[in-house]
DNA sequence: GTCTATAAGCAGATAGAC
DNA sequence: GTCTATCTGCTTATAGAC
């Protein structure tokens, strides 16, 4: 092995960016359509690729797809753990909402990658859902219950809020076309992600008060 | 043809008990791994038969799909329609979520392949959902306006208020394994469903008082 | 109604040339 | 890194015997 020769350890630029492309449109068919329902032809053929070079790049399907949810959860843990510092009730609810609706908005395919997985019982992720997203749900539950102690919130179920929270605000990412087609419109847009975001905020603020 | 010979239009009633049976075990399969992740000979394996068999009491595995999706959609339009009825609003919202999560509970499977369905574009179904969910919709939307006209709620976003019910009340059945796994237990149980059903009429008649 | 046989194609994965 | 070739097994669906 040369000094100039690439290794695995340290790819070149375009090779990154080459898996990168792979791993967004993997995300998007896998999104539509399950683990099981995607094959490794259709990801390359919408790449004009040949199904050999994407396992050049991964060892397996299965490796693919775990990357893809590496990618999205790494980004999802990035945008939620950077909102848990507030420190005042209403304000940690008004950005909790706009965060994850934001996220519904920007990374829709990357939500829906994660849904279905949890859909077919996470066989292939819970050990990171357990190791990373529970942990978060319970700092959220004690934060809460912590503001309740003080009286700042009125004291409810915090666990089940936060399963509100959080299958409200994912619906328009995965439900988002649904949501469209019953308002008579090709796609949700901006606007709509504003009303969700002014109702979802007040009528949980409400719920928070005596 | 005699009259004692069976005709397509009049099947015997073990012919009805055994799609009966055929129709729940697809409804199982395509919930947990959607319509592309399920053979038919998985499930014709996981009940004895063969593929064989299915293809004959249906002429494809589209046919049978659809036939789960009729089956479901038949008993979700029952149990939705029987309580627009209500002429309170309070009484609205609470046997709107009672038995919304009352089929979430008791149609899980059910539910998780419609989501599946409506999550993949609903390639398959897209007609009936427009032409059965969408007047329910607006039928709710335009009920709750009425009773903002008469001042017995406070006038929000109907249309975001139904997608959170709808989405909150489905997440039960959906995400309810993950739910589970994030309380530490196997499964939700009956409590759980009793606490999502009083946070749930709570939080959202809250939100309609002045 | 259920069986065997078979068609015709696609799946993931590996080997080896270049 | 990318290519062709190939292996093995599974996919839906049809034809026809019983």
């Amino acid at each position: 092995m040369t000094v100039n020769a690439p290794v695995a350890r340290t790819p070149r630029a375009a090779t990154l960016r080459k898996q990168e492309t792979i791993l967004v449109e993997a995300e998007r068919q896998f999104a539509r359509y399950g683990f099981e329902g995607v094959s490794l032809d259709s990801i390359a053929a919408a790449l004009d690729l040949s199904r050999q070079n994407l396992l050049y790049h991964w060892p397996s399907k299965e490796d693919l797809y775990r990357a893809v949810l590496d990618s999205v959860m790494g980004e999802w843990m990035a945008s939620m753990t950077a909102i848990t510092q507030a420190d005042e009730p209403e304000a940690a609810i008004q950005s909790y909402v706009a965060v994850k609706l934001r996220f519904s908005r920007e990374r829709a395919t990357g939500n829906a990658v994660f849904t279905r997985e949890i859909m077919a019982g996470a066989p292939r992720y819970q050990d990171v859902l357990k190791a990373q997203v529970m942990p978060l749900l319970h700092a959220d539950v004690a934060r809460f219950e912590r503001w309740a102690d003080e009286g700042r919130v009125r004291r409810i179920d915090f666990t089940h809020l936060m399963f509100l929270i959080w299958s409200s605000t994912q619906a328009y990412a995965d439900l988002g076309p649904q949501f469209a087609l019953y308002m008579g419109k090709p796609a949700l847009d901006e606007a709509d992600f504003e009303r969700a975001r002014l109702l979802l905020t007040e009528l949980i603020w409400r719920s928070l008060q005596p």
